[in-house]
DNA sequence: ACTCGACTTGATCGATTAGTCAAATTGTGA
DNA sequence: TCACAATTTGACTAATCGATCAAGTCGAGT
């Protein structure tokens, strides 16, 4: 039973506490109660919580992939089906949060208005890499697609599509106008797709 | 030149505040220093510093057409043009600020996570007064989107798109992932009334 | 056994925060 | 002219903020 070591039980708390209350609303005070943690052995590995912030972020991009994108994708092999998995499991978080819990990237990228540019970059890299998982799936299904069909584009467009949903969800507090959105998303890559097979008839 | 009321002055210059800063980082001795307003005064109009953004919500609900809708509509009769120009008043926000001015309410409805009943139903009630200006487009172009096309639906997901987008391009500090979400929706619409032009000969 | 660097303890700092208050001033109607 | 309410002034408070620091503990290597 030896518990995880202090610097990454402070990023584990931290992450948990800048996605429920926020950056600025969390202080470090709580980061450190809540990681069973004193002052000065916060400061030994974080020179400010800005460092803190900058290693949440780096460990989120670094779990897109084993915590975000391979759970969602278990079992499910059709690259469209796989991008609405993973909006599923936006809706699950916000599911059990009723509504509360989004997305923590977009929440920091819009709470943090003039961020040093080495948080800015991290939460860029977050999107992008978010982004590169998406347009593998509509590389995976651009046959099906139409021929100048833009995967980049697209993928990014999954991304705007899955964040505004997010902010209305929360906002409304209500899943309906999530639902709504993907379900618009949905009904494009359906005329994108049927557009696509007119074309291969002609 | 009579200045404006106290009060007034106060919302106006949280209003800038809020939207340059956030809520949370401006602080009320900020309010006070750019209003020319003592501690006392601004008290007497706001007992807490949240019923100074009640009141800020509270203008930009009143704002949305006279501020925001109708300058971007003038000139424009075509409905879903009136949608694009109306995008094109966030990318212009975005263009003088840098891309560091998007959307004040989409920034404050993901800043605040456990916002009081009342400023929650502010946010809403922005969110709803800006999507009730799209779906009056999109009604009055109904006849060229085909006969199963929800307005409504349909004008949430241009709110969902233009705060994604603007969430983008702030984070990317870049206009680029706005332009591309904007022209992916631009294409939406085509594919749209294409489908709806076919229909129309069947 | 000794050393050294990594880490922890916990008191403390100055700055800033939202908010209070009593006294002074101003404008308005009788 | 008086009265009275609305507003303004600016000092003040208690709490919290991020951050500092010196002293102490611990374990691994020699």
């Amino acid at each position: 039973m030896q518990q995880e070591p202090t610097r990454d039980r402070l990023i584990t708390t931290a992450l948990r506490l800048f996605g429920e209350k926020g950056y600025q609303s969390t202080s470090v005070a709580d980061v450190q109660r809540e990681s069973d943690c004193h002052s000065g052995s916060f400061y030994h590995f974080f020179p400010t919580k800005q460092d803190l912030l900058l290693a949440v972020l780096e460990r989120y991009r670094s779990a897109i992939v084993p915590m975000l994108i391979e759970p969602a994708w278990a079992g499910i092999d059709d690259p469209i089906e796989r991008i609405f998995a993973l909006l599923a499991r936006y809706r699950m978080l916000l599911e059990i949060s009723h509504c509360t819990y989004g997305c923590p990237i977009g929440s920091l990228a819009l709470e943090l208005h003039e961020p040093d540019p080495e948080v800015r970059q991290l939460l860029a890299d977050n999107f992008t890499g978010w982004i590169d998982q998406v347009e593998n799936c509509l590389i995976g299904a651009r046959k099906t697609l139409g021929r100048g069909f833009d995967a980049r584009r697209t993928a990014g467009f999954v991304l705007t599509v899955m964040e505004g949903a997010v902010m209305q969800a929360r906002t409304y507090r209500d899943l309906r106008p999530f639902d709504a959105a993907v379900a618009t998303l949905r009904e494009y890559f359906n005329t994108l797709q049927r557009a696509a097979a007119r074309e291969e008839l002609a």
